[in-house]
DNA sequence: CAGCATCCTCTCGGATACTG
DNA sequence: CAGTATCCGAGAGGATGCTG
């Protein structure tokens, strides 16, 4: 896993923009992290709340939010396992990044059709 | 060209925030977005303003930018060819995210490294 | 419960060449 | 200048099965 995942090698100023976005995408990323900000939660509880994502891809995902600082997985040594994910302060940090995708989400949900509509 | 990309079946809360990055994922559209947040540029002009981008990704995320209702595209009718991309108000619209990208690229820039420094 | 290993598909995105 | 067309490799992401 060489955790390359597109270059960034060019730094214009959009260069911050460019960055962000590559730790938030994937997919689920981003969904994964607006659920941790209620607070923590285990492997299934998050998998719940993401219909339709494989095992595969969560811990894919989780594993990358991981080593990227954004969240902590803490194991607890028991026989039926137990896992639980919570934001660090660096994953809180992007709390207002999130808020602005949700929010933008909210109220431009859907197509580009009210677009037309309105103009 | 079936402009599918990312199936976005599922809408718990979390849909907003999935829905809102599918517009500006694409490894170039956030930053498109950011430097046309300054005013229409031509093809060109966006293109020296992305380092090591190819013609042919720039006119692919052009497009869907267009298609997502976040940029328009005019044409001049010339002899060398002129066309100016620009903002729509729903493209716009997205300023306060794309900032709180910016914002939180500038800030939190690097790696995870200073994370763990800070702890 | 929370994974890991394997396989396989499909799309993203790069390189290159040609055009109005 | 601003594209379009074609080819191609890499990796994202899905399906399935096994494990401590």
């Amino acid at each position: 896993m060489p955790r390359t995942r597109r270059h960034q090698g060019n730094c214009s100023p959009g260069c911050a923009v460019e960055a962000t976005l590559q730790l938030i995408d994937g997919k689920w990323k981003g969904v994964i992290l607006y659920h941790l900000l209620e607070g923590t939660l285990r492997f299934n509880e998050i998998r719940r709340r993401l219909t339709s994502v494989t095992q595969r891809m969560l811990t894919t995902q989780l594993r990358e939010l991981e080593s990227d600082g954004l969240i902590a997985r803490k194991v607890y040594a028991q026989v039926p396992p137990k896992v639980e994910y919570s934001l660090t302060e660096r994953g809180r940090s992007l709390k207002p990044v999130i808020s602005a995708l949700k929010a933008w989400g909210d109220l431009h949900a859907g197509s580009a059709d009210d677009v037309e509509v309105a103009a």
